[in-house]
DNA sequence: GATATAATATTAACACTGTAAAGTTAAATG
DNA sequence: CATTTAACTTTACAGTGTTAATATTATATC
């Protein structure tokens, strides 16, 4: 008797229904411009039916900041594969983490400036897909460490140290776009270029 | 007869009980949590007193992000004088800069995170306090440029590059207070040399 | 097939939000 | 004293997140 499985199915089917409803509201006006009632709206339900699916409205974003982790750790995993020189590597990740940034801005401020300020849990636990995020950058410099292209110092500070240099160039492209930048790429090249050069020297 | 003057000093008084009573509650209990009505009660006016002083909330943010960055400024400005090595110099402002953003963590997002969401002028136009503060490091940098102890790079990119880095630092250890971060000092030290070996190389 | 049961969705309500419009009071000017 | 001006308050509106109570539906049991 598969009815059983066919509920939950349709449960989780608009689960994510809701979601998808909305990261596309937030993504496009904003979080705080979004009300709970706008989003039963979207997928034409009542607004409390989102209340047996989520918690409340930071719970919702928190699902949502989930599935952008995800979708960042699939395109960095992407690259892992094709590249035997770990320096190259490590350059390729921040430029693909930055990229990631920028092309859905709204979701990378979301997920790692917003939603700090509303869970207080940093998504970064034990076996969460933000750890999985952060491992990956750990394996990546290990690497440059090992094969001594590095400076010799502990993996986590490195990985901090790289880490800290893309964030901030994400966040200040996206938050403020009308500044003067020098040329969008070149900028990020050379954030990454000039934090790795500084951890071999 | 000085009575006009008298009311022009009480405006501004007025003005400023208001400043000071929304960035106490703004940084006290978060932007988003804080209405209208309650810094009215504060200041003991109705509410809707604050919009003879104040276009609207985001204004009223906006003056507080103002003030914030004077302090900045002013706090980057007493270092100025003491140092004469440019690099060292540059490294020291780093780290106020630093230090300044985990002092009044919530300030340094309101001015640089929250408000750009709310006020699409970033601040930095021209005659802004936002400009000025970006052209203290400006100048930083191109003693460093100039006395030779740079790679031959463009001021501009080069301030970018520094300012991606320790606005990257500053914001990870604010939003993420409970990652395992690296001891914190190490860390910001870390940050800032690495990226100013990165600028020699 | 009727009925009980469980799952799912809705309605109504509460206390609160930013802010516009109109009303009130007190001081300054003629 | 009359009138204009400035400062502030009251009232009101449309919208917010969220809870409790209610209604509706779909399934399971007889």
């Amino acid at each position: 008797m598969g009815t059983k499985e066919r509920r939950a199915r349709e449960k989780e089917q608009l689960r994510q229904q809701i979601l998808v409803a909305a990261r596309e509201l937030f993504v496009n006006e904003g979080y705080e411009n979004i009300s709970m009632r706008k989003i039963a709206n979207k997928i034409e339900y009542s607004p409390t039916t989102i209340y047996l699916y989520f918690k409340d409205k930071a719970d919702l974003l928190d699902s949502v900041c989930q599935e952008t982790l995800l979708n960042l750790l699939n395109t960095l995993e992407q690259l892992k594969r094709d590249e035997s020189d770990p320096v190259e590597a490590l350059r390729k990740s921040g430029r693909t983490y930055v990229e990631f940034g920028l092309k859905y801005p709204q979701d990378y401020k979301l997920t790692f400036v917003i939603r700090p300020q509303f869970q207080k849990g940093l998504g970064l636990e034990e076996g969460s897909i933000g750890e999985k995020v952060f491992n990956y950058l750990r394996e990546m410099v290990s690497e440059c460490v090992q094969q001594k292209r590095f400076r010799q110092m502990d993996v986590e500070t490195t990985g901090q140290v790289l880490w800290s240099a893309v964030h901030g160039v994400t966040l200040l492209l996206i938050d403020f776009p009308d500044f003067p930048w020098t040329e969008k790429d070149k900028l990020i090249d050379t954030v990454i270029h000039t934090t790795i050069e500084g951890l071999k020297a």
